[in-house]
DNA sequence: CGCTTTCGCTACGGGTCGTAGCGTAACTGT
DNA sequence: ACAGTTACGCTACGACCCGTAGCGAAAGCG
C-alpha cells in the first residue's frame, strides 16, 4: 500500500512515517485545488513541508503517488449487514457514491485510470490497492445473501467468479459514470432505483439460469 | 463539434478544413503512442504537418483538442434494429465495447473526463459531443421496445427521463468499467450476461412499479 | 563514538507551455 | 489588377516543471 517499502534495514536513520502521511494528505489537497493535470510534485512537496528530493526517494512519479493518496479514501469502505441483499447493495452504493462526491477522489481517480491504460505496472497497483478492495464487498454481500437464502448457494466456481465480476462492473461502473460523466448526484433515490433493477436482474437470472450469469 | 467556428467571415483566407482533419488524426495517433499525459501539442502539430501556432489558433488547449479527436470515434455509433430489446441492447453494448477497445479511445477518454471534474466548460463540451450522442441510443432503443410492446408505452415524463438516465449510466458505466478498470474484454459472452441481468431488471421493474424506476 | 541511511537544500540541463512578432499565402470585393 | 482581410508557417522567447546530482546536517544503531 505504501510507496515500495525497500526492505527496511535495521541500521541508519529510519524514514519518517509522519512525512508519508503529510505527503499523501498534501497530494489530496493539491488534487482538490489544482486537479490532476496541474498537480505538480514540487507543489506537493512544499505543501507537505518536505523537500522535493524526499518525495522522489519514495515514489517513482506522479502516477504512483496519486494512486496511494486516493487509495486511502477507500479504506472506510465496509459491507454493512442490514439484513437483506437489497439493503446491503444500497448501502454499498451510497458509501461508494459518498467517496466519489469528494473532489480529491473525482480529480485523482480518472487521472490514474487514464494513465493505467498504457502502464501495466500502474494498472496492477490500482487493482491491488483500490479495485480488489471494492470487489471484496461484492463477494461478501453475495455470501451473506446466499446464507440468508436470497441467492442459490453456490454454482460452478468459474461462473460464480464471472457473476461477481459482472455485478462489480455494473455497480461500480454505474456509480462512477453517474458521478463523473453524467455529473449528477448519486442520492438515495437513485441508489434505490439502481438497487431495484440490479436485484431483479440478479435474482431473476439466478432463478432462470438459461445460460451463465 | 469543431473547435469553435468563430463566425466564419466571408472575407480573408479561409481556414483549411484539411488541417482540422489532419490535426485530429494526429491527435489520435499521438494518443495511441504516447497516452494522455505524455501527449504534447508541439508533437501533434509536427505529426499533422502544421505549425504549433495554427493549433493554438483553433483550440484553447489540450483538453478541448482531445475531446474533439475522441468524439469522432463515436460517430459510428448506431442503434441496430434487431427485432428484440435484448438483441438491441447487446448490439449497442458490443458497439460501445468495440470503440473502447481502440487505444486512442482508452487513452483519451479518461483523461478528459478527469479534467472535466474541475472544468465546467469542458464537461459541457464532452456532454454535447460524446455523452448525449450515446444517450440517444438508449432513448431510441426504449422507444422501439415500447412500439413492440416489450415495455409499457409511456409513464410520467419525469420518471421516464430518470429511467433513461439510470439505464444509460448502467450500460455505459459497466462497459467502461469492464474495459478500462477491470481491463478485461467485453466480448459476446459478457455482453450477453450483462444484457440478461439488465433486461430482467428493467422489465421486472416495469411490471412491478412499486416505486419509480 | 564511528557507521549508515535519510533529510533539506541548491543547482542544473532538458523539455513543454503559450504567446508575440513577422513575412507570406489565400481569398474577397471593387 | 489592386487593396483589404484573414490564415498560415516560422522563429524566438520567458516561464514553468521535470528528474537528478551533490553537499552537509540530522537521526538512528552497535
Amino acid at each position: 500500500m505504501q510507496s515500495r517499502t525497500p526492505a527496511p534495514r535495521a541500521t541508519g536513520r529510519p524514514r519518517s512515517a509522519a512525512a508519508d502521511a503529510a505527503i499523501l494528505a498534501a497530494t489530496r489537497a493539491a488534487l482538490v485545488e489544482l486537479g490532476w493535470s496541474r498537480l505538480t510534485l514540487g507543489d506537493v512537496a512544499t505543501r507537505a513541508g518536505v523537500a522535493k528530493t524526499t518525495l522522489y526517494r519514495r515514489w517513482a512519479g506522479k502516477h504512483e503517488l496519486v494512486v496511494d493518496a486516493v487509495a486511502e479514501l477507500f479504506d472506510e469502505l465496509r459491507v454493512p449487514d442490514r439484513g437483506s441483499l437489497a439493503a446491503d447493495i444500497e448501502g454499498v452504493v451510497l458509501q461508494f457514491a459518498a467517496i466519489l462526491a469528494r473532489p480529491e477522489a473525482r480529480n485523482g481517480l480518472m487521472g490514474v485510470v487514464a494513465e493505467a491504460a498504457r502502464d501495466d505496472a500502474l494498472r496492477e497497483r490500482i487493482r491491488g490497492s483500490i479495485v480488489e478492495r471494492q470487489k471484496r464487498l461484492v463477494v461478501e454481500g453475495r455470501a451473506r445473501a446466499q446464507a440468508r437464502g436470497e441467492l442459490p448457494p453456490e454454482e460452478d466456481p468459474r461462473t460464480a467468479a464471472r457473476t461477481v465480476d459482472l455485478i462489480f462492473d455494473m455497480v461500480a461502473g454505474a456509480v462512477v459514470h453517474r458521478c463523473l460523466v453524467s455529473s449528477q448526484p448519486a442520492d438515495a433515490d437513485w441508489a434505490g432505483s439502481l438497487t431495484r433493477v440490479l436485484l431483479l436482474g440478479i435474482t431473476g437470472a439466478a432463478q432462470n439460469p438459461a445460460g451463465s450469469v
